[in-house]
DNA sequence: TTTAGCTCAATTTTT
DNA sequence: TTGAGCTAAA
């Protein structure tokens, strides 16, 4: 039943024994029940790990056999019983730790899992060089979804259309290509959205479509054209050896399916498999999981998938709760443990988050519960608008720091669109506290380290072309966009048919040199500006085998003078790029220092041999990398413990002791445009939105809604969110500011249009947001006879209310701004 | 080739 | 309202 001969010997007598009365055990009796460890008579000394969890984890763990679901609620030690789970496998010799997977969907939770597991089995000490080392060091293997796909690349790269090392496309770089393709199609970018495009090519693959796949409906254009535009897309990713997020998946999945010897090489190695977040798998990994788990495809069958439909908040993205709704269908006998009980929380807020997710009708049947004290009630607080909104906020933070004693780190402030975040910085600025905002803009993506990192690419990869547009006039060569479409057709002609003399494809790359060498392709002074160009990188490329990764990067710094012309800008945001651009040489530098401790006591000449492996390792991590460097964009010289800020989506898999959420308001929170009719299903997961938010909170939580809100430059009248409705009052504290701002005038378009109505609104609504838009559109275009300037039309129309401003052209093209009170009269039709 | 103004769009975003 | 991206002028 269990093959023990591939385990490693056991080194220690007590693991031996350990193991051996396992075996004995398991083979009496393999009923789920009999295998919880520590039964009275049982002879069997457990690792003492496993006596820490609850029953229903340890549960969980024992059962190590055949397909397990796991359903975890929130805050009910999942990660806990997953690392627990990896060490007893190790620990009781079922497989060695190059045996086991685990993949997770973010990096963070995956060095989690890592660090817990090595603390669990006790390595941590003894081998300081494993730390984060995943299976180098016979740990094993745990990474996010892509990171254990890259490898698996990596390693087989025989089995891919790459011959050299291949770069990862992130979503911009993928756009830039979509809109190449685009070009090359003579597809008219006005008629056909790049972005719906590339948002098509990406929903094929996250459900593992290829381009030949795809059955374009015979009238649909929009997706005859997607089609085109996929299939040239991946003629060219593949061309500028390059792979997006998706393709990272789907050709793995690919390599499994059709290519029995690397399948087999995998099922066989991976004797038991995690998946962590499962609820949140697309199709596509679901294919990848089931090539490598599932004994009909020939795997193992020793799967253990660990999630909760009721925090399912990617399904826009193309998660698929069907996986995890249909696991026991997918592995017939699979055993299903439920995690229920929270330690996170007060049993207030458990009993009412668990009142709000009541109202989802897609659910497993699964109740959370807790031992924890009542708590405090939740504060849900009305307040006039958006701005006492973050008052009340930041006065409810200074109040419970103070008398309280809390940290500030203790607060974290939720909302549901990163623009809310503004209110609360301006205010959080005023009061010179320290806050963070989580999850904007990633370090990565600043301009600045794109651009550096495209020459990182370009030299490691000149095949790249997205990259190499990138930086071709970066900093400014005088290379412009003539230049780049000439460019551009000259590549096209050396792609197609009698291109390349040796039937080899031609690169961009390619194109460019010839272009250097012979000025009758374009103009001397062209083809000057070009070889400049085309040499840089040559000796870029030339020096980068003698350097380190960090005198590289000096190296490109100073032969393009981009910090020189970053200084010579000398405004606030050059400078700030300055300071990244230091910051990266940090990262770089720790790259470098931690690559080497990793691969400890090599000699000054086994260290000049393996630093050309730095570049492309440190390509790979940066594009794949975002959260590792989320402790920056703090602000300046706020070293104390901040407040974070961040989306309700980003909040998943945190907790805080205090919480806000903030906007709950029809329209906003959930999410829904009131003018149109919005699915059962997108409402539930704005409802389980609310739930993962809801569920984050240790202590104390408060929920606010303000009464108007001005969204978009219109002011919105909206409702209180109906999640409000969900909570029985016993939970509630209601906290009424709602006036405070003094007397709320109806909006200037009168009625509101909702079916719905709530006992609990103070204030006869006005318009939400979203009407006010839609009346702006009715407006242009109203002809007018102004008494001074004589017959116009509205051509444009901002803001709302008194204060709106209407734009008019009248005779002869000329255009005035009123305020639209003052022209009232004059328009047709008006009020 | 650069840049100033204009239009247009606008949830959420683990990689 | 904000911003990104693109067209018309310097």
């Amino acid at each position: 039943m269990i093959d023990f001969d591939s385990a490693p010997s056991s080194s220690g007598k007590k693991a031996g024994r350990f193991f051996a009365t396992q075996a004995k055990w398991l083979e009496e009796d393999e009923s789920p029940e009999s295998q919880a460890i520590g039964r009275a008579g049982e002879p069997v000394e457990p690792p003492a790990f496993v006596n820490l969890l609850n029953d229903r984890q340890r549960e969980a763990v024992l059962i190590t056999e055949g397909p397990l679901i796991v359903l975890a609620g929130a805050g009910s030690g999942k990660t806990k019983m997953l690392t627990s789970r990896i060490a007893y496998l190790i620990e009781s010799r079922r497989a060695s730790p190059h045996q086991i997977l685990a993949v997770t969907f973010t990096n963070k939770a995956a060095a989690e899992m890592r660090d817990r597991v090595e603390k669990t089995l006790g390595l941590a000490s003894q081998d300081p060089g494993a730390r984060g080392a995943g299976s180098y060091l016979g740990l094993p293997e745990i990474g996010t979804f892509h990171s254990v796909c890259v490898r698996l690349l990596r390693r087989e790269m025989h089995a891919t259309p790459f011959s050299k090392p291949f770069v990862i496309y992130d979503d911009s770089d993928q756009l830039s290509l979509v809109k190449s393709a685009m070009d090359k199609l003579g597809i008219d970018e006005k008629a056909f959205s790049p972005k719906s495009i590339q948002a098509a090519i990406n929903r094929a693959k996250c459900d593992a479509i290829e381009p030949h796949e795809l059955m374009p409906a015979a009238h649909n254009i929009l997706e005859k054209q997607v089609k085109r535009v996929y299939e040239q897309y991946q003629k060219d990713l593949f061309a500028n050896n390059a792979l997006d997020f998706g393709e990272i998946i789907c050709m793995v999945y690919r390599i499994l399916r059709d290519n029995e010897e690397v399948r087999k090489k995998y099922q066989k190695r991976f004797r038991y498999i995690h998946v962590d977040e499962y609820q949140d798998t697309n199709r596509s990994q679901y294919l990848l999981l089931t090539m490598l788990a599932n004994p009909k495809q020939g795997g193992q069958g020793n799967i253990c998938v660990v999630g909760d439909e009721d925090q399912s908040i990617y399904k826009w993205r193309g998660a698929d709760i069907r996986n995890i709704l249909d696991f026991e269908t997918d592995y017939p006998g699979a055993q299903v443990v439920k995690l229920e009980q929270n330690y996170r929380s007060t049993q207030t807020i458990i009993k009412a988050a668990g009142h709000v997710i009541r109202n989802n009708t897609s659910r497993k049947d699964k109740t959370l519960w807790t031992d924890n004290e009542v708590g405090l009630p939740i504060v849900r607080a009305q307040v006039a608008d958006e701005r006492m909104e973050a008052e009340f906020v930041v006065s409810e933070i200074k109040r419970l720091a103070s008398n309280e004693e809390r940290a500030y780190a203790d607060f974290s402030i939720f909302y549901r669109t990163n623009a809310q975040s503004r209110q609360f910085e301006d205010v959080l600025r005023r009061e010179k506290i320290p806050y963070q905002i989580v999850g904007g803009l990633r370090f990565y993506d600043r301009k600045e380290i794109k651009d550096i990192l495209s020459y990182l690419k370009v030299i490691l990869n000149p095949a790249d072309s997205v990259s190499i547009k990138r930086i071709i006039n970066t900093p400014a060569r005088g290379i412009g966009k003539t230049t780049i479409d000439k460019a551009d057709e000259y590549h096209a002609r050396l792609e197609g048919p009698g291109g390349g003399a040796d039937g080899e494809p031609r690169s961009y790359w390619d194109a460019l040199q010839h272009l250097a060498s012979d000025s009758s392709l374009t103009s001397p002074a062209t083809a000057k500006k070009i070889g400049q160009f085309v040499v840089l990188i040559q000796r870029l490329m030339r020096e980068q085998p003698k350097l380190l990764l960090s005198e590289l990067y000096h190296l490109i710094l100073d032969e393009t003078g981009y910090v020189r012309e970053l200084r010579k800008e000398n405004t606030e945001e050059s400078l700030a790029r300055v300071e990244n651009l230091e910051e990266f040489d940090t990262l770089l530098l720790e790259f470098e220092e931690d690559f080497f401790a990793q691969h400890g006591g090599l000699s000054e000449e086994e260290r000049n041999e393996r630093k050309v492996e730095l570049l492309p390792l440190f390509i790979e991590q940066s594009a794949l990398a975002s959260d590792a460097d989320q402790a920056m964009g703090q602000e300046a010289g706020t070293n104390a413990t901040p407040i974070r800020l961040m989306t309700l989506h980003s909040s998943k898999g945190l907790e805080f002791p205090v919480v806000f959420m903030v906007g709950m308001e029809e329209g906003l929170f959930p999410s829904i445009k009131p003018w149109e009719e919005t699915p059962d299903e997108d409402v539930e997961e704005e409802r389980r939105l609310c739930y993962v938010g809801m569920t984050r909170a240790r202590e104390n939580l408060f929920m606010l809604n303000a009464v108007v809100r001005r969204i978009w430059g219109n002011i919105a009248y909206n409702e209180p969110s109906r999640f409000f409705d969900e909570i029985p009052a016993e939970f509630l504290d209601f906290k009424d500011m709602g006036r405070g701002g003094g007397p709320v005038r109806a909006s200037a378009y009168g009625q509101y249009a909702s079916g719905r109505s709530n006992d609990r609104d103070l204030y006869d609504a006005g318009t939400p947001a979203y009407r006010t838009s839609s009346n702006r559109n009715e407006l242009i275009g109203q002809k007018i006879d102004h008494p001074d300037y004589g017959p116009g039309t509205v051509l444009n129309a901002e803001g709302a209310g008194d204060e709106q401003k209407i734009t008019i052209e009248f005779k002869g093209r000329v255009q005035r701004k009123f305020l639209r009170r003052y022209l009232a009269a004059y328009l047709e039709g008006s009020d």
